[in-house]
RNA sequence: GGAGAGGUGGCCGAGUGGUCGAAGGCGCUCGCCUGCUAAGCGAGUAAGGGGGUUAUUCUCCUUCGAGGGUUCGAAUCCCUCCCUCUCCGCCA
């Protein structure tokens, strides 16, 4: 959620920076809102003025057992009262639009980033890696995955539908071993604390984070109750602060959680529908920072570069991108995403995104923190990045790992989470 | 699932209809004292919103788990819901 105030005082500032990630705001129903929400604030702390001060007096000529002059104000107080009922229904009324209203508006994007109007328009940051030159034509991970063994697509279908997968012996190996690796770099090295979350929340913690209330039909929601399944760790971590006041001291707060995800894909029917790339159902290990407004941008390059050390040890080739004004999500202010090498496709693909929300998650959330010189408090930021997205390392793997006999070679660093395992074969 | 207790400021905790945004303690900030540390003494210390200045100050309103109700007036009484704890039952 934006800041009312500024977007009053800079509103044609405000208005650009969103038309640049194809935001349209009625600014008009926007004043319309904000200036009929205040006039019937204040009607109604005049009334409520009136009733305390009537009350005190009420008070004092009960303690004196002035009774006839106590039945006089009681009487008018009565009528204050009725009033006080009555506008206090249009001021919640008024309160709640108002806030609905900005609760549909998106994030601000950052100076930094590029304007633009899809990926096409995303700016290629650095490369890290060589994309394997091989001397056979490389399988992609479907087929990799079927003659190993290890994937089976047409019984995940059965037993519950269409993007849904089943791993098998040394592949179901993989994925645990890489949300391990993952969990023992960032918690060892990067300085993380490991949470483990639950995998359902409620409203109010999707509406902290952004999800709510417009991106409802991306979610699964469990019936008879508010809770929907978590579509990203984001959703947990990022709420667990919510509506609390943290020491300035205690940032920046770092958490890597693991977790699945869950999406309902409404809207990519027909996209990336051949294996495991676009799932129902599939694990993450998110990073989620609070950070003081000062650093969040440092934070966000190490946060990012703490993601691509991932790759990097897995010895994934992979690229940094800038993402656009026209391609960020709604809650972003500033998005990289990493994209890994996929030889079957020639290209490379979004494995990580790494995002600093600024103050957007946090006034949603009230997410503040306590200024040691004892100012006012004020507002975190939030950021978060996947690190990694364990299925699309899973491809990455089988398919920059393949070798011309079939097999697949286990990187390095993961040979001890795979019980010793150096390679998958027939 | 059954029975009971409870949710109050950054934290703990008192408060059963007006003098309560709320005692006391802890923590924190500033000052004094002190060879260092600790202790001691004094003062200050909730958030959100409206108005006015916009630099500080000022003023008003709201908030005692959430939402309704009773009342001239609710932290306090009533109803519904959520959550926590204890005991019993059941269960991974």
């Amino acid at each position: 959620m934006l800041d009312s105030k500024h977007m009053e005082e800079n509103m044609l500032e405000v208005k650009k920076r969103l038309e640049s990630r194809g935001a349209e705001i009625d600014f008009d129903e926007f004043r319309a809102l904000d200036l009929g929400r205040k006039e019937i604030i204040k009607k109604v702390e005049e009334l409520e003025r009136e009733r305390n001060l009537g009350s005190k007096k009420m008070g004092e000529l009960m303690r004196g057992g002035k009774k006839d002059e106590a039945a006089d104000l009681q009487e008018q107080m009565r009528l204050i009262s009725e009033q006080i009922r009555d506008l206090g229904e249009l001021r919640a009324r008024a309160e709640e639009e108002f806030r609905n209203f900005m609760l549909t508006i998106p994030n601000i994007p950052h100076d930094s980033v590029p304007i633009g109007r899809s990926d096409t328009d995303n700016l290629e940051i650095r490369k890290w890696g060589e994309p394997k030159d091989f001397d056979f034509e490389p399988k992609d991970h479907v087929e990799i995955g079927k003659d190993l063994d290890i994937l089976d697509l047409d019984r995940a279908a059965k037993i519950t539908g269409a993007r849904f997968a089943l791993y098998k012996g040394l592949g179901a190996r993989l994925e645990r071993a890489l949300v391990n690796f993952m969990l023992d770099l960032h918690t060892n090295e990067h300085g993380y604390t490991e949470v483990l979350p639950p995998f359902m929340a409620n409203t109010e913690s999707f509406i902290g984070t952004g999800n709510l209330p417009k991106f409802e039909e991306d979610l699964f929601k469990i019936e008879g109750t508010n809770f929907y399944l978590i579509p990203t760790a984001e959703v947990p971590v990022t709420n667990i602060h919510r509506d609390e006041i943290l020491k300035e001291d205690e940032l920046p707060i770092k958490y890597v959680a693991y977790t699945p995800c869950f999406r309902s894909e409404a809207g990519s029917y027909g996209k990336d529908v051949k294996g495991i790339i676009r799932q129902h159902q599939f694990n993450k290990v998110e990073l989620v920072k609070f950070s003081n407004p000062n650093s969040s941008y440092e934070e966000h390059e190490s946060l990012t570069s703490d993601a691509a050390r991932v790759l990097e040890l897995l010895g994934l080739p992979y690229r940094v991108v800038a993402l656009c004004t026209g391609d960020m999500g709604f809650s972003s202010a500033k998005t990289y995403d990493l994209e890994v090498w996929v030889p079957s496709e020639k290209t490379y693909r979004e494995i990580s995104s790494c995002s600093n929300f600024e103050d957007f998650q946090a006034r949603r959330a009230s997410i503040r923190y306590r200024p040691k010189d004892g100012g006012k408090v004020k507002l975190v930021h939030t950021l978060n990045g996947s690190g990694l997205a364990v299925g699309r390392t899973v491809i990455g793997i089988l398919e920059n790992y393949q070798e011309a006999d079939g097999s697949v070679t286990i990187p390095e660093v993961l040979v001890p989470y795979m019980g010793g395992a150096t390679s998958i074969t027939r």
